[in-house]
DNA sequence: GCGATATAGTTCAATAGTGAAACTATTCGA
DNA sequence: TCGAATAGTTTCACTATTGAACTATATCGC
């Protein structure tokens, strides 16, 4: 591909996730439950998927810092959507859990989530749709490889 | 497609959408200029490709309130990278638009980013790239659809 | 023309997320 | 055992966001 195209591809990838992403994000936020934003409802969602997790754990995750991390788990825990589990070896860390009212409110949200998600996917074929999550999934695997390498690059 | 299949391949997309957005968007912010954000960076470029535009054009565009796009531009005005342009027949409005530093900082900035990009594109063959990227316009183009369908929906 | 109503944009108060730096408590390693 | 590393919190300053109240201007119906 010439210097160019791939110019305008990136250009037109620019423009598509822009648009996508804060479309999405708005009709997502319109069907959050009250108490919940979308961040805190990302964190709990993976909590619910992932067990038992630490605040480092979760910082990775989203990248950010530590301290983001803990004000967003702090807000969820005062809504006792979460549990903060003492590590019983190192005490220095805290496993993070959602309550079963966490993972009632993550469910219910999710099945709208779905809802709403099917609307937009009746657009594309079968084959349209696999193809182009198969390429998004390697997008993501592509960036998390590189964060890998940086970081095993700072270590040496 | 049936339902589970259905279900299966929504995590899937939260899942990587989820992944790539947090990991391009902290990489994104590492390219940045010390003066911008991100969301600073996204409304400037806005205004240099799409000439004068009103606030409430970008609220639109950006799925927010117009006071957020008040501060927004008001942080960008204080910079001197936005000018604020007073429409001659309609005194309400005014039009914003990228100075020449402005228009000069997104420019620099744009091309940190196309490099950065390129590195991931080569990952993909030509085909699978804009196999992905015209998926990824119809999916942006039909949540632009859906908006505007909502929107004539409310004024019948 | 005039009054009601709609529209464009700002201001203000409250809240969430963020990074950076300082800090506490704990563990680990030389 | 002492010094360095690690997990997590606190604090501070700042940005983005919403919603409501507000100002100024334009438009519509009579």
């Amino acid at each position: 591909m010439d210097k160019e195209q791939l110019s305008k591809l990136i250009d037109r990838y620019l423009a598509s996730s822009f648009t996508v992403n804060r479309r999405l994000s708005a009709i997502t936020r319109d069907l959050l439950p009250d108490e919940l934003t979308l961040d805190q409802s990302a964190a709990l969602r993976y909590l619910r998927d992932n067990g038992c997790t630490t605040s480092s754990e979760l910082a990775e995750i989203f990248c950010v810092g530590k301290s983001s991390i803990t004000a967003i788990i702090t807000r969820l825990s005062d809504k006792s959507l979460i549990e903060r589990v003492p590590d019983e070896k190192d005490r220095r860390v805290t496993y993070l859990k959602a309550t079963p009212e966490g993972e009632r409110l993550t469910r219910q949200f999710d099945s709208k989530l779905e809802e709403m998600l099917c609307e937009y996917l009746s657009h594309f074929t079968d084959q349209e749709a696999f193809g182009f999550i198969e390429l998004y999934e390697k997008l993501a695997a592509a960036l998390v490889q590189a964060r890998a390498e940086s970081e095993s690059e700072e270590n040496r």
